[in-house]
RNA sequence: GGCCUCAUCGUCUAAUGGUUAGGACGCCAGGUUUUCAUCCUGGCAAUAGGGGUUCGAUUCCCCUUGAGGCUACCA
């Protein structure tokens, strides 16, 4: 019987969820899923300094929007504040300080770990000379050789102090990584690591490291940055005496120089993305395939589709630059493959933000421009015009607009398709014209549109665009739109015959 | 500088000793369509370089080159 699987995601609070960290978190997550093993969230904020107000609050959101449900760890209630659940205390380790000071003392009892007095100002001299001298910049343990006397002594005088882990100076530390294989370090390579600051908070190594094995992480998963600090872990766990669990680290996500994907060279925070419109089903579906792949051509995933079919023998070792062309497809995919009404309230937002409607309550919403009332089931069929060609729901204000616009603004030479004249054009606009008064508003829909017009491009011996273009740009006033036909039931009798006029106008 | 890691089309990737080096996105061309989009068909496009090992290397080994990460009392 081998022992549960128990998989963390262990951000720290700064701020936002990087697009980097959604692709951990989802590996994580299908790791643990797939093997039926738990899931949880752990936050790392040993950093004071680092701690942004409201991420934690902004973290525990976002992965619940997505759906990466976790059993343990940090939960929201809705007063927003946060609280803690599972059997091995609080999930956030600023409020576990006593824990990580009781496992420093047993190191150094056990003289694992050393006291060191260097001030910071020194230290810097010491790297500062090291490089200059092209030595590799560490510790130059000037502490380690304290007498207990000494220590004593500068610890009654209040000497600021860090813990620093007595790094074996022979020797070889490997492991075996789930991704990468064998990783070999010499230990005099190996940096005296602080593991305890002067603030009395746990470094990451620290802190991590104790966490992991209290929590029963069996999988200890992260992004490559960590692989060469790994040995530092490993060293602990054999200072305390503990079972080392499996480590797995993923790829970087990059920027499109290569370099590890930064703020500066793009967006990576997953809220910008749902902000521009993308659907979380298509970001999660994209970084899935950013460095893992399921060895057949499949590439459409659902979130359970993935928990499925997502092992670690399909991560790939080369880091993935971030190019958001193949998520524009994807994203399309989704959109096309999405229920309507579930589509239309996504995209009713973008309908507000881009001025086009108000909400005025009782999913009724006003037409700014001409202060018409329009219901859901109306702003659905103008969802349904363009979900085919929509690659983001950021898009729609846009390529609707035509819709709400009380007068089109076009060149008329727009009107005419092809060999056409403008005469042709204004004919066939005016042949329409008479042919849709006659028709009842009940009956102007596409179907029935499509089979009308069709007629009466037989009956004049006409081409299916000498009358279809010079409609659909009356009603559109767009060089490219969804058809006549769509578009005219849509708008209803009495706009489709006001554009009609209008077009008639502009070709007098 | 030291340590660690990586290297297949522009991008994401498949193929772990024998394939015309496959797929997807993008791009180009054609078809469908009144237009755009969708959809369908086709095309362009890659094993970083040099040595080995082998009957045979994308694949195994070595070197070079390139790229990235780490090198904090940050994670």
């Amino acid at each position: 019987m081998s022992k549960k699987i128990r998989v963390r995601f262990a951000p720290s609070p700064t701020g936002y969820l990087h697009v980097g960290s959604l692709r951990t978190v989802l590996y994580d997550y299908l790791f643990a899923k797939h093997n039926g093993g738990d899931f949880i969230l752990r936050i790392e904020d040993t950093d004071k300094a680092r701690y942004v107000e409201g991420s934690i609050e902004n973290l525990v959101k976002i992965l619940d929007f997505m759906g990466l449900e976790y059993s343990e760890g940090v939960f929201v209630n809705q007063d927003n504040k946060t609280f803690q659940k599972g059997d091995f205390g609080p999930y956030i380790q600023s409020l576990r300080l006593d824990i990580y000071q009781k496992y420093v003392d047993e190191l150094i009892k056990n003289d694992y770990a050393y006291y060191c007095f260097c001030s910071q100002e020194r230290l810097g001299k010491m790297r500062k000379n090291q490089r200059l001298q092209k030595l590799a910049p560490m510790y130059d343990r000037k502490c380690r050789g304290l007498s207990k006397d000494e220590v004593q002594k500068l610890l009654e005088e209040k000497t600021p102090y860090v813990v620093r882990l007595k790094v074996p100076r022979k020797g070889v530390t490997e492991f075996e990584d789930l991704i990468y294989g064998k990783i070999k370090i010499e230990n005099k390579t190996i940096d005296d690591q602080v593991l305890m600051k002067s603030d009395g908070f746990p470094t990451y190594h620290l802190a991590s490291v104790v966490d992991d094995h209290l929590m029963e992480i069996s999988h200890v998963t992260r992004a490559e940055e960590w692989l060469p600090s790994t040995p530092k872990h490993i060293l602990l766990y054999k200072a305390f005496g503990w079972e080392i669990p499996q480590f797995a680290h993923f790829t970087l996500l990059l920027n499109p120089d290569k370099s590890k994907l930064s703020k500066r060279q793009g967006d990576v925070k997953v809220e910008d993305y749902l902000k521009k419109g993308y659907l979380k089903e298509a970001l999660l579906n994209f970084v899935l395939l950013l460095g893992w792949n399921p060895k057949t051509e499949e590439e459409v995933f659902s979130l359970s589709e993935m928990i499925a079919r997502f092992d670690l023998s399909g991560v790939n070792k080369t880091g993935a630059i971030f190019n958001t062309e193949k998520l524009d497809w994807l994203n399309g995919v989704y959109i096309r493959k999405m229920d309507l009404s579930e589509l239309t309230k996504l995209c009713v937002p973008y309908l507000i933000e881009a001025e086009l409607l108000e909400e005025v309550g009782g999913s009724k919403y006003q037409v700014l421009s001409t202060g018409e009332e329009v219901d859901f089931e109306y702003l659905k069929k103008i969802v349904a015009l363009e979900q085919e060609r929509m690659k983001k729901l950021s898009e729609i204000g846009e390529s609707v607009k035509f819709i709400f616009s009380e007068k089109l603004d076009y060149e008329k030479e727009l009107l005419i398709w092809k060999k056409m004249t403008a005469g042709d054009a204004k004919n066939n606009l005016q042949l329409i014209f008479n042919e849709l008064s006659s028709i009842e508003e009940k009956d102007f829909q596409s179907n029935k549109l499509q089979e009308i017009l069709d007629r009466l491009v037989e009956k004049n011996n006409l081409k299916r665009g000498e009358v279809l273009w010079p409609l659909r740009v009356a009603l559109t006033g767009l060089k490219g739109s969804p058809s006549p036909f769509e578009v005219a039931e849509v708008l209803g009798k009495e706009k489709v015959l006001e554009r009609i006029e209008f077009a008639l106008e502009l070709l007098k």
